[in-house]
RNA sequence: GGCCCGUUCGUCUAGGGGUUAGGACAGCAGAUUUUCAUUCUGUAAACAGGGGUUCGAUUCCCCUACGGGCUACCA
């Protein structure tokens, strides 16, 4: 007997952007799949018309893009032969599904309006009881169950509005065999009699995830927690269908908790404590509403995504830093951890700022160039936007940011000469019979031959030594001189990047102002 | 309310009947760095509570507490 191909599929509803959590169910998937040598799909359950949100499908695509965390079928990455893919296009098809189970005696019609649910759910609210739709009260609504033939008949005839409801039995025991959780056994007489087939002829999320999943081979259903008191009810389902043996292992993963307090991470926390909760930035084309994203945040699409494989997982070990590819090899469900975690932006901050120190620092030149160009409006042809200017401008930042943007604010001094200078260390070192010795230095280091780290190094302690100044007297000063700041980069070498002539110039400037 | 899931340092977690309960982030202290940052070293910090089972429980079982999810013609 051979094994089943592993197929896995992320199957958001186009509502909204993609949350975070969203994002790391689909990692997780992705994962199983590539570890397996299996295949991931992207699958749109849009069979709710009143909650669709233009773009969001879009969002979701270019997410899972950026993160590359692409489905190898579905929509938006090429179509495999189970297309379509968006559940709103194969809408004729689950009404048979239905209809078979209608005539299997495993669901009936109902003609109960929403308005008559409603009411009936605020009369027992009213009676602190809770109304549900199963075998003690189906008999005493309107269904095909209750009213006679020749009701239903006529109800039909007159074009009355009807969902198709499963019928669940009572008196069983439902057991669930959970990758993640194990063995969770429920009683058939809480599950509801869940509507299958709306009036709208779309199928609910019950029934076409159910469909759709059989018909497109798919082997185990990674989902959220939230999924696990319906899953009794869609083993039902699977059952009565007849497709029971080849129903999808169940995986139901650990919810994302809020940084501080309790409940679930939702889009207002990432406003409220300033981090982002979905991938990208958006705009809600409804209420105008912006939402930041990791990605517009500066954060690496590497960083990200290692840092929400372990939001519940972990590889048995004590290595953190996982490369996409590391991830695939040695994800398994065994390693997820059953409670939920509670998501902490610092982590996410470390996560990144480690995939920046072991970027080249060439590389990082390369990617902040434009950025650097731009905010100081720098010509293309001036040094400081050449290759070897931005690779040693990195190298000296780099242990000093998380973020690449943050490299021109950090080290702006690197990229346009100081306005102002620190007074506070002005104002604690400076003295007027400072001023020869600079002016000294500014003339020794206009004469160097060479002008390289040690050689600056030693024009400064000479200098200084001829004028029996000592270091401490003088390097917080040289330093915000050149750079206007009292703390930086490393001095000697910020001097040679700068260059003999701008030192020069920025020294005069910088005299002209400093003890007037 | 009912049903289900869960509970190890502040946070993410490892571990698992006998361990000095380990790591990482954040914190603190020290060293290096003329500064800041980096780096290095060190340090503090946890098995929710109560009952069992057992020679022994943080680990297995039960109860309680607490947290979470679900309880829609939403997913």
């Amino acid at each position: 007997m051979t094994q089943k191909r592993i197929r896995v599929r992320f199957a958001p509803s186009p509502t909204g952007p993609l949350h975070m959590g969203g994002v790391r169910t689909a990692l997780y998937n992705y994962l199983f799949a590539k570890k397996h040598g299996g295949d991931f799909i992207l699958r749109i359950e849009d069979t709710d018309q009143g909650r669709f949100v233009p773009g969001a499908e879009d969002y979701i695509i270019e997410a899972l893009k950026w993160c590359g965390i692409e489905p190898n079928e579905g929509l938006g990455f090429g179509d495999g032969p189970y297309a379509p893919y968006r559940q709103s296009e194969r809408k004729p098809m689950f009404r048979q599904y239905a209809e078979q189970l209608v005539s299997s005696g495993h669901a009936y019609y109902a003609f109960d309006t929403p308005e008559e649910m409603d009411a009936l759910r605020k009369q027992a609210e009213s009676n602190k009881q809770t109304f549900s739709y199963d075998a003690r009260t189906r008999m005493q609504l309107q269904n095909s169950l209750a009213l006679s033939e020749a009701e239903v008949k006529q109800r039909m005839d007159n074009g009355m509005a009807y969902v198709i409801r499963l019928k669940v039995p009572q008196g069983e025991s439902i057991i669930i065999n959970d990758l993640i959780r194990g063995e969770v056994v429920f009683q058939s007489d809480i599950v509801d009699d869940k509507v299958l087939l709306k009036s709208d002829g779309m199928p609910t999320y019950h029934l076409a995830h159910i469909v759709d999943d059989y018909l497109m081979k798919i082997t185990h259903a990674v989902r959220g927690e939230e999924w696990l008191p319906s899953a009794p009810a869609h083993v039902l389902i699977y059952r009565y269908l007849g497709w029971e043996s080849d129903m999808p292992q169940l995986a139901h993963l650990p919810l994302l908790l809020k940084p501080d307090g309790n409940g679930k991470l939702s889009k207002r926390d990432g406003d409220r404590l300033g981090f982002p909760v979905f991938p990208l930035d958006w705009n809600d084309p409804f209420t105008g509403e912006k939402s930041s994203g990791y990605r517009e945040r500066g954060y690496y699409p590497e960083a990200f995504v290692n840092m929400l494989a372990f939001l519940g997982w972990n590889p048995g070990t004590e290595q953190e830093i996982f490369s996409l590819e590391e991830l695939c090899a040695h994800f398994s469900f065994e390693h997820i951890h059953k409670a939920g975690a509670k998501f902490d932006p610092e982590k996410a901050k470390w996560f990144n700022e480690h995939y920046l120190r072991t970027t080249e620092s060439s590389e990082l030149g390369a990617h902040i160039k434009s950025d650097v160009q731009q905010t100081f409006n720098i010509a293309e042809d001036n040094r400081r936007l050449s290759a070897d200017y931005l690779t040693k401008a990195a190298e000296l930042l780099k242990p000093r940011v998380q973020f690449e943007h943050e490299m021109k604010t950090t080290g702006a001094y690197l990229f346009q000469a100081p306005d102002t200078y620190d007074e506070t260390v002005v104002a604690k070192k400076w003295k007027p019979e400072l001023r020869p010795f600079f002016e000294g230095l500014q003339a020794a280091l206009a004469a160097l031959p060479a002008f390289e780290t040690a050689h600056i190094d030693e024009t400064i302690k000479s200098t200084a030594a001829s004028f029996n100044l000592k270091p401490g007297e003088i390097m917080q000063l040289l330093r915000v001189i050149v750079s206007g700041q009292g703390g930086g980069v490393d001095l000697l070498g910020m001097i040679e990047l700068l260059g003999q002539t701008e030192i020069s110039e920025r020294m005069t400037r910088a005299l002209s102002r400093i003890g007037q």
